[in-house]
DNA sequence: ACCTGAACACCGTTCAAGT
DNA sequence: ACCTGAACACCGTTCAAGT
């Protein structure tokens, strides 16, 4: 473990692992000094301050992309691989939403992956500012996804749940809450029975409902290219 | 002031207000406490701690939103108007989608705009669990985009800038910096100073990006929707 | 039932002092 | 150039004690 010094490289690789184990909240300068057995202050040195490691370990995880060859597969496959590379990113890294939403980091592994981006909607045919628009939506829906799946589920429903699990005498207060707001909201109140019914757990539905967003978007796209070349 | 007893009802409301003033960082059970002229302790009493209190605010300011009345006005109207009013909620409350998104608070405010979306998208014809991801795609994509207005730009240019500013010796090598990525990733820095040169704020890209997402995603579900009936 | 005050175990950050 | 230790100004939360 005896290192010469510590290095910039080396803070935001164990911050990052930190991160990775113990979540966003995980982080702290005193825990990550005592994980490179340093004082907490000898980090400020480095990094300067927290809010920039996280900058730079956010930028840092982009980095394990791997690109599409965007010529080689078409636009509409490299934009869903794109897609699909942040979301499995955002899953490995579940404090990586909260920081770039947070500081909007943007460096070199961002810009990398960016470029790319660029590229495979440029081959689709966008142009100017409907290029950067085009480039934005999906990343927008990713971003707007992966929150929802690193949250944890705190509905009325669980809440009531536990409630009654702690006090048994109040499961009947609890279920009769659930009915009236089940007779108040009878359409959402159907599909949260109809997912039950299928037996489909929180992740296996986000999963599916990225999916459908995805090529909903995709469909989307493709529809505002042919209204163009129409108009031309 | 003087009032006979706290209640809830009064904590989140002061809850609330500091939370738009002060921002999620701002909102401390002290200054709370103080806010409402009693110990930071009272609160517990009430809400049981700061995550509960959070929940109960983010759940507070859903019935702020205005509903579309989905038969009158048809489902792509309604849709897009449901999406713009998240939007608006969004930005009067910056730190809203950061609880949601932490907490996946969902209580009566939430489930009342959820049903009328549920309302909306079966009106277009989704059915089953194609309607729990039709409601899903635009939700998504909205809090995707809440995240990235809400967020402190803190790109390399900006932090090149700021640092050259600082240190004005520094600033040869800044520009260098800046110069060398642009030659790495032509498309990123071309779509960066025609952004400049169209004289555009942040805001505004993001207002049109916004503009410009809603119809994509609608346009991928009217794609979706054609796309069915076609089959059957 | 409702509230207070002290206390505990944490934070990020600064800064003088060391090597 | 790099690191330490003490210190400051904060946190959320618990809990015995009060009314």
């Amino acid at each position: 473990m005896a290192r010469e010094t510590l290095n910039r490289e080396q803070i935001v690789r164990a911050a990052i692992e930190l991160l990775d184990a113990e979540g966003i909240d995980g982080l702290s300068m005193r825990k990550l000094g005592q994980k490179l057995g340093s004082a907490a202050t000898a980090m400020y040195w480095h990094v300067g301050n927290k809010e920039n490691l996280l900058i730079l370990a956010a930028d840092e995880v982009w980095s394990e992309i791997t690109l599409p060859d965007v010529p080689a597969v078409g636009w509409r496959p490299a934009a869903r691989e794109l897609m699909y590379a942040v979301r499995g990113l955002c899953d490995r890294h579940r404090w990586l939403v909260r920081v770039i939403t947070t500081y909007y980091a943007a460096g070199e592994g961002m810009a990398r992956f960016q470029e790319c981006a660029y590229e495979t909607f440029d081959a689709a045919g966008f142009r100017d500012a409907d290029l950067d628009w085009a480039v934005s939506t999906p990343f927008m829906f990713v971003t707007g996804m992966a929150f929802m799946s690193g949250s944890e589920v705190a509905g009325i429903k669980e809440r009531a749940e536990q409630e009654s699990a702690e006090q048994p005498e109040k499961e009947a207060e609890a279920i009769a809450q659930i009915n009236a707001l089940a007779a108040k909201y009878p359409r959402l109140s159907a599909s949260m029975e109809a997912q039950a019914q299928r037996g489909q757990g929180f992740a296996e539905q986000v999963d599916e409902v990225f999916a459908f967003g995805v090529e909903t978007i995709l469909d989307g796209l493709a529809a505002r290219l042919a209204a163009r070349s129409d108009a031309v």
